[in-house]
DNA sequence: TCCTACCCTGGATAAAGTCCAAGTCCAGTA
DNA sequence: TACTGGACTTGGACTTTATCCAGGGTAGGA
């Protein structure tokens, strides 16, 4: 655990957290000045890969970081303004899909995005 | 109507057709050597605004354009190979989201990846 | 035929992410 | 303390994907 890997943990810590990796960096780099960006990707790649932080792809952009891993969860996308939130649906998607349209895989997963517009779009 | 619209119109012909930009445009220069990335990407995205083609994200890295737009259906991949299926749940994911779940937005649209294994990756 | 409006082209540019060679730091060993 | 090996970090170059823009072409109407 180096100084580097602690600022981005940190910086990556709490609800409805989903930065961008430059966000990621704009960030530890406070903390850090000189931390450079080819760390802090590394270290999200190592934070994902031990099951700790969530690649998100709501935006078609930049990948998203969700430190929000250990419970399962869906997100909902104002489509005006990118706000995300995260979100838990009843029922289980999975038992949704039929085994006459699973062509032969295996599904182990599934990942869930709805999109709307959030109150202070729908107001302004 | 142009040339240039009616070969990218034909590349994105059939079901389980899932091309990238660039997979279109290769298709594309195959049948009409001298169309640009350019004239690719405007006509994709004007096929995006009719409504004729849709964006979809299955992947990190390009958009892949599905152009069975017209009845609406979710995406099944193969975690290891990338080969993508249209599938068909049953039920309605957007009635899964209760009020509760919704933080005052109006949802309007769901978009739901399975994640698995394909046949041909499971027997590898 | 000329004009206008739209379309297409190629190249430049932007944005996001990855790769790599070199340098730094640290723990363990003598 | 001095050395060694390994892991981590850095900065920059590079790749991929997508968009922008200036210039030139083409079709149809006047």
């Amino acid at each position: 655990m180096t100084a580097q890997r602690r600022v981005v943990a940190e910086v990556l810590d709490g609800d409805h957290v989903h930065l961008t990796a430059d966000e990621v960096h704009a960030r530890a780099v406070a903390k850090l000045p000189e931390i450079s960006r080819a760390t802090v990707y590394n270290t999200l790649g190592e934070l994902v890969s031990l099951g700790e932080v969530m690649e998100v792809a709501t935006d078609k952009r930049a990948k998203r970081y969700d430190p929000n891993a250990h419970r399962p969860h869906h997100h909902l996308v104002c489509a005006q303004c990118g706000a995300i939130r995260d979100v838990h649906p009843s029922g289980n998607p999975l038992a949704d899909l039929p085994d006459s349209e699973r062509f032969g895989f295996s599904v182990s997963a599934v990942e869930v995005t709805y999109r709307g517009v959030c109150p202070n779009c729908a107001a302004a």
